[in-house]
DNA sequence: TTAATATGCAACCATTTGGTTGCATGTCAA
DNA sequence: TTGACATGCAACCAAATGGTTGCATATTAA
């Protein structure tokens, strides 16, 4: 649990999360194709993505497919939420959001 | 947004979150009590946790209460996992904990 | 087989981070 | 008013972090 906290608090490692969530499987040149910075910086973030079990990989040949793996991020949220609390955030969220969406 | 992973990437700011989960609306010194470091120490964490909205403080006479707001972190969930996909992650989560009680 | 492509590993460096100590300020109670 | 208590602010320091460059390995295609 520690490892993921510490995956999700740098900015690169967030930017490759949402580029995985937006398109999943991605191999490693892809993404550094997005990302402003050489490969082997990549490669450390994602390491450390992988090792909080935030992303898992599929080697094919000589390429490495990048995988989202979203459980991590659910028990975040259930360790300083409770049920009922959740579902009530949720709401006010939902409502917050179809507000914006009318201006 | 970007502070919120900040603060929740520190060990010692993530139990100062269960303690204040646990009991709500402590006071610094009521904090210090249970954390292995000096008060000054404390107070630098808690001012990141502040900035990051996720405690919220209030002064009384010349003590200062510290509150849990849990909606900075129901965002993070809301970031990479979508809606339906969460019912089931929360299923699968009670599920899990179900079985583990039953040993 | 050989050249190009995809990834892996390690040494190095500037900056950030988390802790300390020391002193200042503000509020309550005698 | 004065002493005790609760908190605030700043300088300093060791360790962790995020980036670089350079070289090694493994797979595909000509």
């Amino acid at each position: 649990m520690d490892a993921v906290f510490r995956a999700l608090a740098d900015p690169t490692r967030r930017q490759l999360l949402d580029n995985l969530h937006a398109r999943n499987g991605q191999t490693l040149n892809a993404l550094c194709a997005e990302m402003d910075m050489t490969r082997q910086a990549v490669t450390k973030h994602l390491a450390i993505l992988e090792e909080a079990n935030l992303v898992t990989t599929l080697r094919k040949g000589r390429e490495k497919q990048h995988y989202l793996n979203p459980v991590p991020i659910n028990e975040i949220a259930e360790r300083w939420i409770g049920k009922f609390e959740r579902h009530r955030l949720d709401a006010l969220s939902d409502l917050k959001k179809r507000l914006e969406r009318e201006d």
